[in-house]
DNA sequence: GTGGTCTAGACCACT
DNA sequence: GTGGTCTAGACCACG
């Protein structure tokens, strides 16, 4: 988690910068199907970005049906994620 | 009593949409003037939210004057209520 | 905990029968110094016996040293406990 | 602000009991008119209660007229407040 | 066994 | 990075 570090030259969104990162976190198995991924307020203080990023970030994240959020409850990582492929349920 | 869902896409509260859904049984006769409604837990299981947007939501059905809570006893739907009209005593 | 049978037929509170048995699990280590003691409500379900008998047992717990209640976070086991001797902290 | 002490012992909330220490603060002029409160956030840990509780204790001042509070900026002393006295505008 | 208060911490809307 | 709402569940006071 530690080892983001925004790209700030070039012209691609430090959310989708994030969200890639988190993607990638996903594809590695460090956040498990049906895991609870950190809050916003943690993912903000660890990637150093601010709340409101993040949120841009796990919003892109539920476009690419990774993860689901229940509201005041958290995200949640999908269990049928096809990193490359389809959708999840 | 199950057929309430709350929306969370609209930006009204969900404690509203609850008194909404009780205010609509009251008025349909589903509790009589003067019955206890069901415990603030047992309507929190039912309605699929928290205790503590159920005692927001009881709190608006006093302010509508729909019902009075004694407390340690239950809460218990007025005499004279008129859902859109006056107001009960 | 589901063997506790509070006896009616003699002159000891239930309560004070209630306290006995969760000292004895205290001191059996069924609860480990600094745990913390299932909810009142769930010790009452588990005891069979009211949530206010409950109260007062731990009540009776408290003033034998052997937990200390935090007011909205539960009941825990204290850490120095000697079951027939001198008193926690 | 570290000398609150809530008193779980006495029948008074523990929201009233932070709002009359805060009350004290802007009396005392530790608080000026026109500045910010600290955060909702910041009041909670270093007053030891709970986001909610404080929540409570700010719609409290509100009510007494002693501050007003901007959604998304913080909560401000109004200017002409007069703790025994009267009302602000 | 109810309603009442409090805790801890989540996401949301907005600046 | 604030205030706003909601969740889940604890203990408390009372009947």
């Amino acid at each position: 988690m530690s080892d983001f570090v925004p790209n700030w030259q070039i012209p691609v969104y430090i959310a989708t910068q994030a969200a890639d990162y988190l993607t990638a976190l996903i594809s590695d198995g460090a956040f498990s199907p049906g895991a609870r991924l950190p809050s916003e307020r943690q993912l903000a203080d660890e990637l150093g970005v601010s709340i409101g990023t993040v949120r841009r970030a796990t919003q892109i994240l539920r476009e690419r049906g990774l993860v689901k959020t229940l509201p005041s409850r958290g995200t949640y990582v999908n269990e049928h994620v096809r990193i490359g492929g389809g959708r999840d349920e």
